[in-house]
DNA sequence: AATTATTTTTAGACAAATCTAAAAATATAT
DNA sequence: ATATATTTTTAGATTTGTCTAAAAATAATT
C-alpha cells in the first residue's frame, strides 16, 4: 500500500466512525482537502483491491479487510503519538503532525514493539482509543465538560477545536491538559457551569464545555 | 525534498566517503539497484537545486549544502537504529530495514528530542559514528579484528560482509554481537589468529577476522 | 413535473520517478 | 591510432497521483 492509499483509507475509516453511513465523495475530498475527481480515480484503484465497496454516485463503505488495516494505520498513528508525548515530552498539541508521518512505516514487528515499550496503552493522548493488533477497541470513556456529572472530578485530556482564539482562552484562564476540573453548578437557562478548575472557581459557557474532552 | 532525491544524497556521500572522488553514474545505479538513465535524471534534478556539482559524462560531487544534508539523513538513520536495538530491543540485523524508512521523516524537533532521550550517542549499534546536529562526526573507533593488537580484550559491534554463509559460521562458532575476543597469538605465514571468545579458545582464519569489525 | 443546483464521474493533461532502446561520449585493447 | 567495449546520456514510454474542465447523474426547488 501507498502512503496515498493509506491516507483515503484512514479518511474513510475515520468519517464512518462518526457518520455511521456510506461516505461520499466529496466528502473524503473535503477532509483530504483535494479534488472529487481525485477521489474518484482513488476510489477505483481502493475497490479493485477491496479494500472498499464503491458503487458510482453511491459513496463507499470499508469491506473487512479495507476496515482492518485502517485501524492498524489508526494504531500505529495513536502508538507513535504517545511515545511522543510519554517518552519525547512532546506538548500534545505539536504530536499530530509527526504522528502523520510515522503512522506510515511498515514493520508489524515495530509497532508491537512499540507497543509494549509504551506498555500497551489504550488510549492516546488525545484520550482516544488505541485499537490492539487485532484490531480490538476498547471504547474511549472520554467527555465533553459538558456531559459530565456534578460533583465530581474530571481531567482534562484534549480539545475538540483547536483554533487559536480558543487555545488563546485557555492560556488566560490557566486551563491546559492535565487540568482537573470539578463542575459545582450548572445554569438550567444557558448551561452554563461552575468549575473549579485546580481548585480555582470558574464561570465556562456551554460553547466552551462543548469543547473541551475530559476523562 | 522527496525520499527518492534524499535516497540519492545519502547513496552518493556513502560512496563519496569510501572512495574520496567523485561519483560515477553507474556506481550510483549499482548500489541502489536501479538503472543508470534513472539515475542521470536525479543527477540533474539534485544539480539543478545546487545539492550536488555535475558534469556530464565526470561525475558527481556533493555541494556543503548537499553534503550537509546526506549527514542530517544518515545521522537520522543511524539514532533511529539505536532507538530500535537499545529501547525496542530489535536484533542489531534486523535494524536497517526499518531505519531506511525511518530516516525520511521530517522533523528537526523530533530528531533532537530522540537524541536526548537515547543520551547522545556518537554510535549505532554497528559502530558507525553519528553526525551530531551540525553535522560533526567523531570519527570512528571502529575496527577489523585483523587489525587489533594482541592480548587486548575488544567487542564484537558487526559484520562486514552479511552474506548467510558468513552468519551461519559465527552461529556455530557461537560468535554474536557482544562477544569479547582477545587475540592471543598470530601466525606469520597466513595471519590465521588464536583468538579467546568469550574466554573460549577458538582459530580464525584471516578471511574471517577481515569480516569482523570490533571495538 | 420541470427546472435549477449540486454532486460525481469522465476525459484529457501534467509532474515525478522510473524504464527500454538507441545514440553519443569516453575508455580500453589490439 | 583505430577498432572495440564500456559508460553515460538522450528520447520516448509508463505508472502513480494529481489537476481542470466538461459531461452525466442525482438532489432540491419552484
Amino acid at each position: 500500500m501507498t502512503f496515498s492509499e493509506e491516507n483515503y483509507l484512514k479518511t474513510i475509516y475515520h468519517i464512518t466512525s462518526s457518520s455511521g453511513t456510506e461516505v461520499s465523495t466529496n466528502a473524503i475530498a473535503e477532509k483530504m482537502e483535494t479534488k472529487a475527481s481525485s477521489v474518484t480515480d482513488m476510489l477505483k484503484k481502493l475497490a479493485d483491491k477491496e479494500l472498499i465497496v464503491y458503487q458510482k454516485y453511491k459513496g463507499v463503505i470499508l469491506t473487512d479487510k479495507g476496515s482492518h488495516l485502517a485501524k492498524m494505520i489508526v494504531r500505529k498513528h495513536r502508538l507513535w503519538e504517545v511515545f511522543l508525548v510519554d517518552k519525547l515530552h512532546f506538548p500534545w498539541d505539536e504530536v499530530h503532525d509527526i504522528a502523520e508521518q510515522l503512522e506510515h512505516i511498515k514493520s508489524e514487528k515495530l509497532i508491537n514493539k512499540l507497543d509494549d515499550f509504551l506498555g500497551n496503552p489504550t488510549e492516546d493522548p488525545h484520550g482516544d482509543p488505541i485499537p490492539d493488533s487485532s484490531g480490538l477497541i476498547k471504547k474511549s470513556n472520554k467527555l465533553l465538560l459538558s456531559e459530565v456529572e456534578l460533583n465530581k472530578e474530571y481531567r482534562c485530556i484534549g480539545v475538540k477545536d483547536s483554533s487559536s482564539d480558543f487555545l488563546k482562552y485557555l492560556d488566560k484562564q490557566k486551563i491546559s491538559l492535565g487540568s482537573t476540573f470539578v463542575v459545582k453548578e450548572r445554569e438550567n437557562f444557558d448551561d452554563t457551569l461552575l468549575v473549579e478548575v485546580n481548585s480555582r472557581k470558574v464561570t465556562i459557557s456551554n460553547k466552551i464545555a462543548n469543547n473541551l474532552f475530559v476523562h
